[in-house]
DNA sequence: CTCTTGACGCCGG
DNA sequence: TCCGGCGCCAAGA
């Protein structure tokens, strides 16, 4: 399967979608949308820009790259989303579960 | 065409 | 828990 060459629109929709203090993985995103994988995912979210909640996207284990923890950890902290005392998203709680409906 | 580069993920030690 | 190691795969050089 190939990505379809709206791809990069489809990946920050669904980054949109996500409500402020909740987080989706990389490859959470990947199966939502049905085509490419977490790398694709990381890719067209490290080409976006600050318009886009880069922040609820994160890895599977709850962190970011080094150089985008500070900022995170602010975003974290006014939306309250649920992160350890390690400052990594607590993907048990503060993951999305994404209504049914949404990619039709 | 081959080779490298990633905002990744899973598994085993 | 924390690493290494390996698989993954589109893009660009």
């Amino acid at each position: 399967m190939s990505l379809p060459p709206d791809y990069e629109e489809l990946v920050l929709t669904v980054a949109e979608s996500i409500p402020e203090g909740r987080a989706l993985a990389y490859g959470d995103v990947a199966e939502l949308i049905g085509a490419g994988g977490p790398r694709q995912v990381a890719r067209v979210m490290s080409l976006a820009g600050a318009a886009v909640p880069w922040w609820r996207v994160v890895r599977a284990d709850g962190t970011l790259p080094e150089r985008l923890r500070a900022g995170a950890a602010q975003r974290y902290r006014a939306e309250g989303t649920a992160v350890g005392r390690d400052g990594r998203v607590d993907m048990r709680l503060a993951r999305w579960r994404p209504p049914l409906g949404l990619m039709t």
